[in-house]
DNA sequence: CTTGGGTGTGACAGGATTGTTACAGACCGC
DNA sequence: GCGGTCTGTAACAATCCTGTCACACCCAAG
């Protein structure tokens, strides 16, 4: 998903020992539109972390030699400043791995097996996790709709609504973009993700049960026949 | 010229050994309102991919003489500035084939059997992710006149209107030539597409729906009497 | 003034698009 | 596993759009 503007091309960092896995999360990275550095042990990984500081770490738990556990904690050791963020793979699902992970430098995890979709979901996540240090573009607010993407909240009136995932990033695209027409086809994109193989008629759907919850809101967003959906300003 | 709507009619270029996948791939990308070219085998797809340039090709994996994998290859290579992307068929399943299919120059891979359903769902997914987001020049004045197509708003002394979507590309159209004669075929083929099969008297019928909703700037859509339509400038 | 082709106007039926509801399967926490 | 929630899809209804037609009107040429 790229968000209102289009930012730097990021690098990242991919280490995995298994080649089929490098190929597959590296390639649909790729395709997010990140620049990828592969590493197939832990001692590349480290080395490559050192020399070429990139946005973030995929790192597999698992590994012969260095394991990404030992590779995480040696990176958050060392570059003290401004530290890489790490994003482990897992095969293991327990929770015991999972608690240790984030315990030892991970920002978030995966397990195996995951869906190309979700690693991409989780780097941007991350990223723009790491992004906003202090209100950046996280606080969203049209007319009597506030988002705070930190939080995942929505106001309205000041009074904090329930959305579910799905509606909170349609919502999200819909507000960054207020005025904007948005095709059915470009919200597919943005809030489904790049792949995602599913029928126009589900936007509409959604963006019905949205309107559903904005209540008096709802108006805010508009049919655009033909061509889509858009969010205005109250007119007031 | 496409505005920021519905794509001209695009051409998918389907190629497989089997007659009967053939054919039931190629009537469900019809029935979708794709124009589809067929090949039974992979030098007649690598012929009528250089020649027709199609908007996206649908590749068997395994084809006698040349592969859908040789053929994705070559296409790669050859046509760099403006690649044509790739959905592949495979019969096996296995992650492998599918990765190095990926990393080949598919864009993306259906495993059979697959539902017709999907293979459509698939190429719309893809042809979404490749469309260029960004346009360009979306902004048009003439007189009191403005059309602002990323916001897909006409503005007449400021007031927003409603406009449907062929009155807001045929208004378009016109403001972009705006001083120079618009026949009425000119017309039918730039807003109603080069195949269109309509009569050349309902461009009239839109022309007059067009100035009444322009009001007091009705007068800017001038009548040439035996050519067609002309906007102009108000004499101001 | 008359005529004939071209254009404006209003109505309308069919089609396309969107709103709405219902529902089955996926998913998740327990 | 088991309930409950979330989601994508399908089906139907309501609404809007649109191409066409018939007819009125206008203009220009005779």
């Amino acid at each position: 998903m790229s968000l209102p503007t289009k930012p730097a091309r990021k690098r990242i960092l991919v280490a995995d020992d298994e080649p089929d896995v490098l190929s597959l999360v590296s390639l649909n990275l790729q395709r997010a539109g990140f620049e990828v550095l592969k590493a197939s042990d832990g001692e590349q990984a480290l080395r490559l972390a050192r020399e070429e500081e990139p946005a973030l770490v995929v790192l597999d738990l698992m590994m012969p030699g260095l394991s990404g556990l030992e590779v995480a904690k040696l990176l958050k050791r060392e570059v003290q400043t401004s530290r890489i963020p790490v994003l482990m793979l897992t095969a293991k699902s327990e929770e015991v791995d999972r608690i240790v992970g984030l315990e030892l430098g991970a920002d978030d995890y995966v397990t195996k097996p995951f869906s190309p979709r979700e690693i991409v979901l989780r780097v941007q996540s991350i990223l723009r996790r790491m992004e906003t240090p202090s209100g950046g573009d996280d606080e969203l607010k049209v007319g009597c709709i506030q988002v705070d993407r930190v939080r995942h909240e929505v106001r309205i009136e000041g009074k904090p609504l329930e959305f579910t995932a799905t509606e909170f990033k349609l919502l999200s695209v819909l507000m960054e973009r207020c005025g904007r027409l948005q095709s059915r086809e470009v919200l597919l994109n943005d809030v489904w993700g790049y792949e995602s193989v599913i029928d126009t008629r589900t936007v509409d759907t959604h963006i019905r049960r949205l309107r559903e919850k904005l209540g008096p809101a709802a108006d805010m967003v508009e049919t655009v026949r033909g061509f889509g959906y858009r969010m205005v300003a109250p007119v007031s």
